[in-house]
RNA sequence: GCCGGGGUGGCGGAACUGGUAGACGCGCCGGAUUCAAAAUCCGGUUUCUGAAAGGAAGUGCGAGUUCGAUUCUCGCUCCCGGCACCA
């Protein structure tokens, strides 16, 4: 055997290893504690990116830590292939997304199987692939029929010049990025899911999610954003209908002093008709670019309607206007303002000399000037008539009652939550299984039709979608009267493939049913590890999915994923590494050149999964250094021969030490890699350990034993993590077995045990000293002890001490 | 703007339940080895002060609670993520 350490030969061998003896396969065992372990799944984009390398490393970590628990470990992988950047190459390379993104996966899936990750392939699902997406359209035909999903009018942007709908992020100051045309906000019909209906329960079940990080579940409550109000309507004079609004402050009703409608409100389009300075203003709101962040951040701007709503309670007259920060979408599309205690209110009526009148004042009788600001909190309503004194409490249901009996309104519940636009007006996507028919209006495709196929070999212009241009594709026979009808050409947006992908993985070959029994066996995710970018969005639509896959009768579970792992991103300088930033390391070149171990060492090792990582070439030199040290001692000790039986009452106090320090750190790297998920921590205690071995003096027979114990647990304790050399390692160190079959150490308790520990002195809260006491002493003679250090009493002197604390193992403080 | 997260040596980070701030690694400095260099090995490394022992300051900024605060509370500031058509 060569002694040097050469990463290629290390790796190629234990990847044989694992290949011949099929260690990731996995079926259905019954008898066995299965353990699913999963990775949001990459887009095909063609490179392996330092992202993907750290949450692919963070997973098989986990992966390999649990089987060696002894339960029955499921790590699929697959690809997240339908999307926008496949359209952007074929319009700029002239390639049809579906070769680039084959081609793409295969380059990607060779990378992956460099670094050593442990993948049941087996198991590979590619959403572009009709076997996939035949059962996304199989559902969405289900939902239809149960009445989840339906068409309704919403607003996209659109590029007048490229005749084509632009997402967000295609819009920059408010031009098209291809064209530089300004983008005009434009309805169309479009398909929603009614991911509302299971609002609550998306609510409600995030406090059975112990195992996900807090923060992502107070996003996803947030995002829900769940509110107890009133409805209740203004008459409107000149006008039948009333104009109904929500609010969740009706104890601040009698400080109304306008009313505002958003842009696209009836009432807004009425008073355009005739007053062509609102006709201005509302043309000028669809120039609005429709993310919400711009809405927010955007002038507060308005327009009077010149017509007025009659105040319910004092019949007084209240002006109404259209405001730009109004959202036709969110509750009526029109609100009562009260500026006197609402921060945007106060904004619009401070700027168009609005009258703001006081109806709450603090309950602890602070002074508050709301010509100053809005006072926002909750307090005592006052210039109310007969609220006049109450709380917020008792005023909303005096408000909530008197309005009921009137049958003027009516307490509800509204959810900031909207429902889901899955239609996409583009090519490469999930063809919508839908037909339209002159008589029988919009049909879903019957099951015996589907696949719905997306014809591969096109042309992408980026002048609209290529599908539009296919009668091939767009000429149908309505499902229901035969007559000759049209197609849907608009496909899906992609979180609908990434909204159930993790319950196929369980049947991937199934062709009669979407899923089958064998969901039951791996459902749900035990550990989910991906990007904090998805906290919301995927991680919500997910959940809605499983969810109306229960519903459905087809499983069992109510969440899909039980712990979560927000991983952070790789920066480098700073910033996120990107190609436009020209800050990327590309991890193939530092594959080759320091092997698959170095790399995944040193994404683990850099920080801590959740927080952003910084990018260190210097970090990867010195992650490769570790390897060696680490091959050298172990082929160092094996060159010394067979160790003896361990013999633990015949060691000397460095021995004891040794072994001491074995047993403390597979106590801790056990907590830091099954519990904490800190990975760096659990690196940097293997390699303390490896250091303590290096310095003891290892001459005598005993002192072999102990360093071999050592070494043998270090080998399987960084195998999770650095799995190649570990596999070689083991094998030098004498074991028929291999790691990744082998069971993880444990530790023993009585190795532990210390006669004396070393204690800290502060006098008032400053250290002093450090004193050695026996394990068992009390806290009489631990501070007896202190008061006699040298130091300690240089610093006590002749005052009095006023009180001592005892923090028994930790330290002593004396207070003078 | 709103929601969520973060700020600790020259750098990445550690300190897990309020109890030794800076583990481990990088970089740097010194030494060994070498004809020389690389590689490797040994030692040092928060700042200021001091020959040393020691002392003083110190975890983005400002207050507070506590015997004791990187950790808890309040206010501010800067950076990052998300904001519904990027994935």
């Amino acid at each position: 055997m060569d002694v040097a350490y050469q990463p290629e030969l290390v790796e190629k061998k234990a990847r044989e290893y694992w290949d011949d003896k099929r260690c990731f396969e996995v079926d259905e065992d019954p008898d066995k504690e299965k353990f699913y372990c999963l990775t949001m799944f990459p887009y095909p984009s063609g490179h392996l990116h330092m992202g993907h390398v750290r949450v692919f490393t963070i997973s098989d970590v986990i992966a390999r830590y649990q089987r060696m628990q002894g339960k029955h470990v499921l790590q699929p992988m697959g690809w997240d292939a339908f999307g926008m950047p496949a359209e952007n190459a074929a319009i700029k390379r002239g390639i049809p997304p579906a070769k680039w993104t084959y081609q793409n996966i295969a380059d990607m899936r060779g990378q992956f199987d460099r670094l050593g990750y442990g993948y049941d392939w087996r198991r590979e699902v590619t959403t572009c692939k009709p076997e996939y997406y035949r059962w996304e359209q199989w559902l969405f035909t289900k939902l239809f029929e149960k009445g989840l999903v339906y068409r309704k009018n919403s607003i996209v942007n659109w590029d007048p010049v490229d005749q084509t709908v632009l997402a967000n992020e295609q819009v920059i100051d408010g031009r098209g990025w291809r064209s530089d045309a300004l983008v005009e906000r434009r309805e169309i019909p479009q398909w929603f899911m009614k991911i509302t209906a299971y609002a609550d329960e998306l609510l409600e079940h995030l406090d059975k999610l112990d195992g996900w990080p807090d923060s992502v579940k107070s996003m996803q409550r947030n995002w829900i954003g769940r509110s107890e109000g009133i409805e209740l309507s203004f008459d409107v004079e000149g006008e039948d209908e009333p104009l109904s609004v929500f609010t969740t402050r009706p104890d601040t009703l009698m400080g109304v002093t306008y009313m505002a409608v958003a842009a696209e409100h009836p009432l807004a389009t009425k008073a355009a008709s005739v007053s062509p300075d609102v006709a201005t203003f509302i043309e000028e709101c669809k120039k609005m670019h429709a993310a919400e962040a711009e809405m927010e951040t955007m002038e507060k701007r308005g327009m009077p309607l010149g017509i007025s709503a009659i105040h319910p309670i004092t019949g007084e007259k209240v002006p109404l206007w259209v405001a730009n920060f109004v959202l036709m979408g969110y509750g009526t599309g029109a609100v009562m303002a009260v500026p006197g205690h609402d921060y945007r209110d106060w904004e619009f009526a401070e700027k168009h000399g609005l009258p703001i009148t006081q109806v709450i004042e603090p309950v602890d009788g602070t002074e508050i000037d709301i010509s100053k600001a809005a006072y926002v909190e909750y307090g005592r309503v006052v210039n109310s008539g007969f609220i006049d004194g109450m709380e917020f409490q008792d005023a909303f249901d005096a408000i909530a009652s008197r309005f009921q009996e009137e049958g003027r309104g009516k307490r509800t519940v509204n959810y900031r939550l909207r429902d889901w636009g899955v239609s996409r007006q583009r090519y490469w996507g999930t063809p919508i299984p839908i037909i339209y028919c002159e008589d029988c209006d919009a049909q879903p495709v019957p099951e015996d039709q589907l696949p719905v196929v997306l014809p591969e070999d096109v042309e992408v212009t980026g002048v609209g979608s290529p599908l539009k241009d296919m009668p091939e594709f767009y000429e149908a026979d309505c499902p229901k009267c035969g007559k000759p009808a049209r197609r849907e050409t608009d496909t899906f947006d992609t979180f609908v493939e990434s909204s159930w992908y993790f319950s196929r993985y369980a049947s991937p070959d199934c062709d009669s049913a979407i899923l089958d029994e064998r969901e039951a066996y791996w459902m749900p995710v035990d550990q989910y590890t991906g990007g904090v970018e998805h906290a919301i969005l995927h991680l919500m639509y997910a959940r809605f999915f499983q969810k109306l896959l229960r519903d459905l009768g087809l499983s069992a579970a109510d969440e899909p994923f039980t712990n979560l792992l927000t991983q952070g991103m790789v920066l480098k300088d700073g910033a996120k590494m990107s190609k436009n930033k020209g800050n990327t390391v590309d991890p193939k070149e530092l594959i080759d050149r320091y092997g698959a171990d170095t790399v995944r060492l040193f994404m683990m090792f850099a920080a801590p999964p959740e927080q952003a990582l910084e990018w260190s070439d210097d970090g990867v030199q010195g992650a490769s250094r570790f390897l060696k040290r680490f091959w050298n001692a172990v082929q160092a000790h094996a060159a010394k021969g067979e160790a003896l039986q361990l013999d633990v009452s015949a060691l000397n106090n460095a021995e004891r030490d040794l072994r001491r320090k074995t047993h403390q750190t597979i106590a801790k790297v056990s907590d830091d890699i099954g519990r904490r998920y800190t990975f760096n921590t659990a690196i940097a205690a293997s390699m303390e350990l490896l250091n303590a071995v290096n310095k003891l003096d290892s001459a005598s027979p005993q002192s072999i034993a102990v360093e071999r114990e050592a070494l043998d647990a270090v080998v399987l304790l960084l195998s999770p993590i650095v799995p190649h050399i570990c596999h070689e390692l083991w094998s030098v160190l004498g074991h028929d077995s291999a790691p990744v079959e082998h069971r993880w150490p444990d530790f023993d308790e009585s190795a532990l045990e210390q006669d004396t520990v070393e204690i800290v002195v502060q006098v008032n809260g400053k250290l002093r000293g450090r004193i050695s006491v026996a394990a068992d002493a009390t806290k009489d003679e631990i501070a007896e002890f202190a008061l006699a250090d040298e130091n300690v009493r240089r610093f006590v002197a002749d005052q009095d001490v006023r009180k001592t604390i005892v923090v028994p193992g930790r330290l002593v403080n004396i207070v003078v």
